[in-house]
DNA sequence: TCTATGTACAGGCTTTTTCCTGTTTCTTGT
DNA sequence: ACAAGAAACAGGAAAAAGCCTGTACATAGA
């Protein structure tokens, strides 16, 4: 075994008992590690952490009385930006999931993780700065591509549009009136009125807001 | 060896000796495996693929002439959505992986990848549904987080916003007119004007379009 | 008690948006 | 050559949005 520099790890659950349980785990797993200090919650962590005793790596819960994972791994990102998160939550809901990693966590774990997955997830995240698994890719992926497929009448709304249109279109997503929006595209402000009412026909909208919101929920502009 | 069903495999790739190349490649390491067909092209693909020889895989390359990956892809997935898609290229733009996974592909592979591991990327395809590398995850992960970091100006702003502000951007992201949100929040429509002022100078927008664009992109409001 | 601050509201005004009903011009299919 | 449809544009007008200044009232500090 190559000498690895001690691994410096902290936990945040509120629940004491599984807290204790992951110790032993840890100890068992991974004899570099030392714990540098438990917590019941966020409130707790903010209080336990000092720039005297930063972990390396805090392992997060998610559900937790009075300041939760999501508020904790922020006021971590604010605070202490260097130090590694991984969550080890029951909550497998995709949202969750997806909301944790993009609030930067580096892994995310089931809390009936094998003993062996959990070091090899500390590993992981000292050694390459993150540890995802297949099942966490698969979430993240398909959160990805969901908000990609619109619904059939609005796909064929959107083909109904040519390019002036979707140039209009986007122009519309700004502060510009419709006066500059008709300069930004060398036509008469009428002519801008025209495309306007087309194009609240085509999208089923009412107002300019309305279009605009339309745009940026099917990708049609990017903001 | 289990006798796994025989896996059929198309190429589309605009260079012919690299496609004879992974066809070499694919027999060295895949005994099952067929190659049902290559392709120059996206356009080349839509000639040689019917119904009579769909491939369980089909091997795609990003740069093509005529018609490139991402139009091959999008073509596919409306005609053949249940082929599956690997990537192979030379391009490792984050961007153009990221599109690549939004379009739903089921992995991403290098052109320099090693034999064994294009064995095992298509195994993992044909079992569990997908392969994914921690390198591409990775780029997953961080094009997910970097729309996420809001401008310190713009965390102030939104700090600055107490709970009926909040309320009243909800309600100017959609096509309600001011008067209609007056009713909706028992204020008059002159109070609004007051919440539009106070608001327009704190999210430092000149127009409702400009408000609700930045709520949106600042995920204060679900669209 | 005085004062600053925040919230609710009004009058009055300009600009922008939205919605009509037309005209002209150019292209396209027959 | 001619009808049909589109793209560009106009006049006119109502509704909505945007921008001032100014008042009333409650409430939290000094």
């Amino acid at each position: 075994m190559p000498g690895k520099k001690t691994m410096r790890i902290a936990l945040v659950d509120d629940h004491k008992l599984f807290r204790k349980g992951l110790i032993n785990l840890i100890e068992m797993v991974c004899e570099d590690c030392t714990i540098v200090f438990e917590a019941d919650n966020g409130i707790d962590l903010q209080k336990k952490l000092t720039k005297d005793n930063e972990p390396d790596i805090i392992l997060m819960d998610v559900n937790m009385p009075q300041m939760d994972g999501f508020a904790s791994v922020q006021w971590l990102n604010e605070n202490f930006p260097l130090i590694k998160i991984l969550v080890i939550s029951m909550i497998e809901k995709e949202e969750s999931i997806v909301r944790m990693l993009k609030l930067g966590v580096k892994g995310y774990l089931s809390k009936d993780v094998e003993p062996k997955e959990l070091g090899e997830a500390l590993q992981a995240v000292m050694d390459k700065g993150f540890y995802y698994t297949d099942f966490i890719t698969g979430k993240l992926v398909h959160s990805m591509q969901k908000d990609a497929p619109i619904e059939k009448i609005k796909a064929e709304a959107i083909k109904a549009m040519n390019e002036r249109e979707r140039y209009f279109l986007q122009l519309s997503c700004s502060e510009l009136t419709y006066s500059e929006i008709a300069a930004q595209m060398y036509l008469s402000p009428k002519t801008i009125d025209g495309y306007r009412n087309s194009l609240f026909e085509k999208l089923n909208v009412r107002s300019r807001v309305g279009m605009a919101l339309f745009a940026v929920k099917h990708g049609l502009v990017e903001i």
